[in-house]
DNA sequence: TCGCTAAGTTAGTGACCAATCACTTCCTGG
DNA sequence: CCAGGAAGTGATTGGTCACTAACTTAGCGA
């Protein structure tokens, strides 16, 4: 069963010591009470919203809209769950914002590298800073719960919305023909999938993805 | 607004009168009792394991491992809820099998693509096959459903296994290099997203994925 | 025809969960 | 100093859901 060819694909893969199984943690005691001594620290609302909006990207990353709980994300935002429902009308409405947020950031991503560059150049810095992103995997298993969600017509239309963004600032920020802004996200996309299932870390073949010569 | 570059982007496509909303309907009308006058037509389990199966796919295609609920799919296969359990151990074993079950259905595409056929011929064919399979996306957007739950062990070594195996085969069936195998999938996969974004039908620009010239 | 097994059901159970309500606490400007 | 708004919480509620227990029914072989 050795595929010398396909080194990626070898279960060289480090098994986490996963918790198993959803929480079966008594509800009771997960939902405990503020301590009293160190009382919660008070901000502006805007100020909260980010923290949960943070939080969120977190929970929602690992969970996907229906498997996260709001009071997962409230605890890990550090205020009680009802709070949540005056920050953000609905469960949803949380979701949908984090759509916007985290194509935001890799289109900051994506303007940062190609500063200066265009062209191919634009592209492979874009490549190089997209992969960076594996580091830390949120923002791209955030997309692989987004782009699940999308039987939702609320969460399609912003992903759908998002995504288009990204492709045109990919365009504009490269200048380069259609079909080598496709090979790039295609290449992206896979890096997605890829680093969903964890395979051990994409190899540098990926690299090679501007295939000029 | 118009971005004649990327016709597959603008606002063209249809959009469903979508059901809006989860069912709300109430769970007590949802639940309604098996018709008496007609009675459930009885089979062997394993062919209603068959029937579960199928219907699973729809649901979860839709739902995914969290957003589907058992009594939905037993509703969709024509028996209790119950009796799921008694065909599967729990709802995310039904899951897994799913995973098996769909990537060895986009194996048999490749498969009957290819057949007689090797090198870029065959990863023409292969690629041809695979867009036909947006005519009905529910295979493409399970497969989404299998990366975004990959947080669970077991849902991602079954998601790894499977997706490795349709990679070696691939492989086995072109007799091409790394690199093009990889374009190959990265493709795939950017199909795989358009699908769930419902992107309109991904237009012929696509199947230019394989640039030798 | 009888009885056994496999197919299938109804009726729960405990747990979880999004969302609401009513309440408290803190801070600030007049 | 005090009134009011903003930050934040506890308790609850109506509902859903995975899974179990216990029962029923249909067919088939001896």
């Amino acid at each position: 069963m050795s595929h010398h060819y396909l080194s990626f694909m070898t279960e060289t893969s480090q098994q986490v010591p996963t918790a198993e199984r959803r929480p079966v943690v008594p509800a009771a005691e997960r939902r405990q009470r503020m301590p009293a001594a160190e009382r919660r620290q008070r901000m502006p609302a805007a100020e909260r919203r980010e923290l949960v909006l943070e939080a969120a990207m977190t929970d929602f990353a690992v969970g996907g809209l229906a498997g996260t709980s709001t009071e997962d994300v409230a605890r890990r935002a550090g205020i009680s769950q009802p709070y949540l429902f005056r920050l953000f009308p609905t469960k949803k409405a949380l979701f949908v914002e984090l759509i916007e947020r985290c194509f935001q950031r890799v289109k900051d991503t994506f303007a940062a590298a190609a500063d200066g560059l265009t062209g191919e150049e634009a592209l492979a810095a874009m490549a190089d800073a997209y992969e960076q992103l594996l580091e830390d995997r949120t923002l791209l298993q955030l997309q692989m719960q987004f782009y699940a969600a999308c039987h939702d017509p609320e969460v399609r239309d912003a992903t759908r919305a998002a995504f288009k963004g990204l492709w045109e600032l990919a365009e504009r920020l490269t200048g380069l023909p259609f079909q080598q802004v496709v090979d790039f996200f295609a290449v992206g996309m896979l890096i997605n999938v890829a680093a969903a299932m964890d395979l051990p870390a994409v190899d540098e073949r990926w690299t090679s993805w501007c295939p000029k010569d």
